[in-house]
DNA sequence: GTTCCGCATGAATCGATAG
DNA sequence: ACTATCGATTCATGCGGAA
């Protein structure tokens, strides 16, 4: 069965609409943060986040399957020396539109932003937030297992045969790694808190999070052939990566820019498969 | 000056009363979380938690000084298979209080709790909420400076030995660990996310934190013969951690059996300062 | 083909300056 | 007074060019 991957141009809460109840099996997305990339978002200022999130969570709700999970990347900023409260504020709210907060992943960014404050440190880490409709849903821990150990040093010495096996992939800190490399070895499974660098080969979009990222979502709460939709495409990180595992996905992007690149980058794509000579093996055209 | 460590028996909302405004420079606890430490405390239903802990955050607004902290070590349970939502309340109904919520640490516990469940994760992360009064306070940053971590550069020679310097070192964070031996290493500033191991080794007590946590704050926020708080004594490890630091500290405990625990030891420290040939060099008296 | 080094740059934040 | 914009601060990472 053939993947498809849907990109759509448009603003995510009118597009969500002429989808039917009950197909998504994760929503994986990094939403603009309240007040954060003005030059390309138009940025949503803290007090009135909650109101401009509600309407489009009311359509996530509607179109994830009762099985299914919704992973929201998030982190507030400082205004005017104290933390907001947005988030918190729509934790409470989406659970009165019937959503249930189930966990709370941390990613410790590594490389985190520089500077230097004389009341703050630097602000190394992001919220994951999981959200169900069901407190029974799709979850294959096993995918997502890690080798026991000395893991620094194992992850270093096969980082270039990783890389080679997984094509194009760099993913950081073994999440997202293709982990048949650890079949002889003992593996455990991780904790709720993910340890990733960020990237910064990405030249094009202003705010993309490293790929390890979906990779270890996708992985863990779908299967093959299960759909994953981001409502904030933005570069296309989460379809990129859906396409590469074998998932069907949607992705939403309301500017033309990034919608126009990311059509190129999947058309180009497809269009690899049908090539002559190319290498993909199992995903060529019989 | 001498350092008094003074330890108290009852409840921290009545025992506060007693003391004067503005007179602590840190408050350090770990109240005990809804709904756990049944046998201990009683245990507080999450419905109840912000209710039953704004009188006492009310009285720890009053005696702190202007230029003063509190941080809040807390971390909100699973309750039917979803996050609880009391600690965000919690935070809403303490700003309405007139604390600034300045910023969320995270502890990383490395060595978490082990267990396994079908539809999450271990538990590896804790909030390490700070408040303020004013949006000024006092901040000592260079206390906790920690050597800079040249990884890129040296993790392609020397592997196995300098990955193990810069995981001591990285574990360490400056906690508990001299920092003195880095001295030929620049330093840099930590982040917001602490990494440290869960200590096992106080079995008298069912929630005790590392040393290292109240260790790292109070280092970075006060100096010495300041004043500390714990109103949540417990076993009382602020306490002695301040103590062996040269601050000041107050401890409150409700259950008479961990009250007298820490009691004895505190006096018994005390005896050792008045004996002949102690080590304490400074702090005898004259 | 490696290894090494320099350099640009990020979901940041504060304080000063300008309107 | 209050908001908007800008420069300074700072460090892990990946890239490109050089040895």
């Amino acid at each position: 069965m053939e993947i498809k991957t849907e990109i759509r141009l448009g603003d995510c809460k009118q597009i969500l609409k002429e989808y039917n109840d009950n197909i998504v099996d994760l929503i994986f997305t990094s939403p603009p943060y309240a007040d954060q990339r003005k030059k390309t978002y138009g940025g949503i200022p803290p007090d009135k986040y909650v109101d401009w999130f509600l309407p489009i969570s009311e359509q996530l709700l509607r179109v994830l399957k009762p099985t299914g999970t919704f992973i929201l990347n998030i982190k507030e900023k400082v205004v005017n020396g104290e933390r907001s409260t947005y988030v918190m504020e729509l934790i409470l709210e989406m659970r009165k539109q019937g959503w249930l907060w189930t966990e709370e992943f941390i990613w410790h960014k590594r490389n985190c932003y520089p500077g230097k404050w004389p009341n703050r440190f630097r602000d190394a880490w992001e919220r994951l937030l999981q959200f169900n409709k069901n407190k029974k849903f799709n979850m294959y821990q096993k995918e997502v297992m890690i080798p026991m150990g000395d893991w620094s040093k194992t992850r270093l010495k096969n980082l270039s045969e990783t890389d080679l096996i997984r094509d194009e992939s760099k993913v950081g800190s073994g999440f997202g790694k293709n982990i048949s490399n650890w079949l002889n070895r003992d593996k455990v499974y991780p904790t709720n808190v993910l340890h990733l660098a960020t990237e910064c080969n990405n030249k094009n979009h202003s705010a993309a999070f490293p790929e390890g990222l979906p990779t270890w979502f996708i992985k863990l709460f779908t299967k093959s052939h299960d759909v994953v939709l981001d409502p904030f495409m933005g570069s296309g990180t989460t379809n990129f990566v859906a396409q590469r595992m074998n998932r069907n996905s949607i992705g939403i992007e309301i500017q033309k820019k990034y919608y126009d690149m990311v059509k190129k980058k999947i058309d180009e794509k497809k269009l690899v498969l049908f090539e002559p000579g190319e290498i993909y093996g199992k995903t060529k055209i019989k």
